[in-house]
DNA sequence: TATGAATGAGGGTTCATTCAT
DNA sequence: GATGAATGAACCCTCATTCAT
């Protein structure tokens, strides 16, 4: 239960919700992640929550509202932090070194990635049957990221520690290079054993460097 | 109903189908990619095709019949041609370097992969939820594609070409980086303008040295 | 409706059953007697009963689940009185002579009996073709039933009342007999006039003196 | 398969069926029997026969049709031996105790009956619930089983080997219980075992004499 | 606020039957 | 005569949602 708790707790803590309300979404995250939202029934939430079927629609109007309402605050809460904690850091001269930066990033992501990982699996399932999710994401998550990284790129581009090359194809490289990453650790294979450490070293060194040999 | 054909043709090349059965197939593709699978009825799917929804079920004895039949091939289609011709013309020493491997690889399943978008993105989406496909793919296609993956990769590595990794992280970021080029360009930013060959370039410039700059 | 309700209340007494479900159980005796389970939709019992076709499944979870309902009390009820009231009146020695027995047995089970005939045709309908149902029956009816009315022949043939015959044999041939005559009064020609009194009369006389002429 | 011929045979004596007529006449009554013929797919038929769906409407309109030729046959074998062979028999003064009519009619009837249970039990579970059927058995079958029962009934009465009593009566309790013996024997209690000899000589001393002591 | 009985549209699937081959 | 693909109505059952309690 604790378990859960948190993630509550990470995703709701401003808002207040009620005791059945966290169960309903503490079992719907349950089940939306394990068999996708559409094969996920009401009633099936209901009974894993311990509250009646009416419960749920006296919270959420409709069962989408529930599912908008479990991957809303998650986006606030991919980009949040981020947004504010690591980009005025860099802003503020805290990373010298891209490699720095990249390996805060992975850190400080990995912990919330990984308490989220049900709900991100659900919003990255509905995304591309959501429009309204979809559009949600691309503008409040994607865009804002993009741009973000973007203007860090420039900086260390103009410190001399990137390669010229059009920040969005050096974004696009380096998030794809992350997240392919922390996909293949936490969401395809996390049954096989990884050193998390060195794993993450060799992906900031690969980002760095690619994997010729210099001669 | 050409560009269909072709994605049929490629699929199903030597079963034979009726013209139902290709209508069918046809219909539940479109349906499944554009709603997923478990909010597609067939019902719906009979009407796309312009057949009985009894006629559906003499083909396919259940939905997820139907769902498997679609996505299997798929699977054999993807790793065929790749572990059949280029890693012959690997072996056979027909790319010297690890560059032109990589272009010509990705040159290679750009096109079958655009055809066969819609069915990658079924498949994608149901991975997570039908074990026995999870199951396939891991074994069918995962595993086997790393295999000759590492293999070409520590011949690679033996001539000097790559740096000394692990042949399996480096396959991973090879792999990754590979894929999240295609996803970003074909299935999450397709509106987006590309320079194809450029943005190729990119990748295979970013996979042999890296953001890094030499000074 | 009140000959509904008096079957219903015979058979589910105990029970509280809400006002739809008793529509349902009337709705699916009549439909079941009428055109046999296999041919009663849901969708007819559920017109009839004039309530929604998921209210059913609300109640009952399959359509062998209803017809369990309906048929498994029924043995209780035929068995029961049986064997509280008669048995004990028989060790009581209430009943001197067979024939009192016999005849306070038929007219004690005849009311029940005419009560319960679409139940009982349903129950005589299915035990061939629902395994589970013939076993409820055998073990819980026939059996017992046997057993109880074995040992009441014996009793009858240590008094000298009855011929020696092993008793099951015995006992075979008079519950034949009396469900032959329940089965041809009630069942196969209810149209045809009959006069009980004697008919009753004349079986008892037959189980007794059989149908040979004393010279 | 020999004994399927031999039902065949039996039933259809006279019709030149082909032979995939029979196979789906074969296999239609064992899954009658088995699962009742509204559980009973056509399909399913066409399947254990061996033959194509349609196969089956080619020869019989509907499924019904398919029942009703079933059927129709054993009323005629039921009944047609009997008034032929014994009755005229009896009329010949071939049994001139009742005792051993009613032997012979038991031992007559028990290798027909046993080779056309099936059958039989079709008939029984279809009857009430096709009125063309039950008119058919009512006015084919027991009327004139009746009538010449009761005939033959009156000539022993006149002989002074029945006793007084309406003809019907004596008629009703004379077959259900000799209905009731091979019911028991052969339906309802197969798998005991049964000393058939004995068995059948006490249903008769039953009939004769019935269960009271004579002292 | 919370319940859970009730709804009826729609789910996947089977059915008896037809008909072009 | 025999086939089996095709049909679409009907099957049993589940669904998201409502509402009286």
């Amino acid at each position: 239960m604790s378990e859960e708790e948190l993630m509550i707790q990470q995703l709701f803590d401003e808002e207040k919700l009620t005791d059945k309300q966290k169960k309903i979404i503490v079992a719907a995250i349950e089940s939306f992640s394990e068999k996708g939202y559409s094969a996920t029934s009401t009633s099936e939430i209901a009974k894993k929550a311990g509250v009646a079927e009416g419960t749920i629609f006296r919270h959420y109007k409709t069962k989408k509202d529930l599912l908008m309402s479990i991957v809303a605050p998650l986006m606030a809460n991919l980009i949040g932090p981020f947004v504010v904690n690591d980009f005025n850091k860099v802003l503020d001269r805290q990373y010298d070194r891209v490699e720095d930066f990249l390996k805060a990033t992975i850190e400080n992501r990995r912990e919330v990635l990984i308490k989220l990982l049900p709900v991100i699996k659900i919003l990255l399932q509905e995304i591309p049957f959501q429009p309204e999710l979809r559009e949600l994401f691309l503008e409040q998550i994607a865009k804002k990221i993009f741009d973000r990284v973007s203007i860090i790129i420039k900086g260390y581009q103009e410190k001399g520690q990137l390669i010229e090359m059009p920040p969005e194809s050096v974004a696009r490289l380096a998030i794809t290079t992350i997240l392919g990453y922390l996909i293949s650790r936490y969401v395809l294979l996390p049954h096989l054993e990884w050193d998390d450490e060195l794993e993450t070293e060799r992906t900031i060194q690969f980002i760095m460097h690619g994997l010729g040999k210099k001669e």
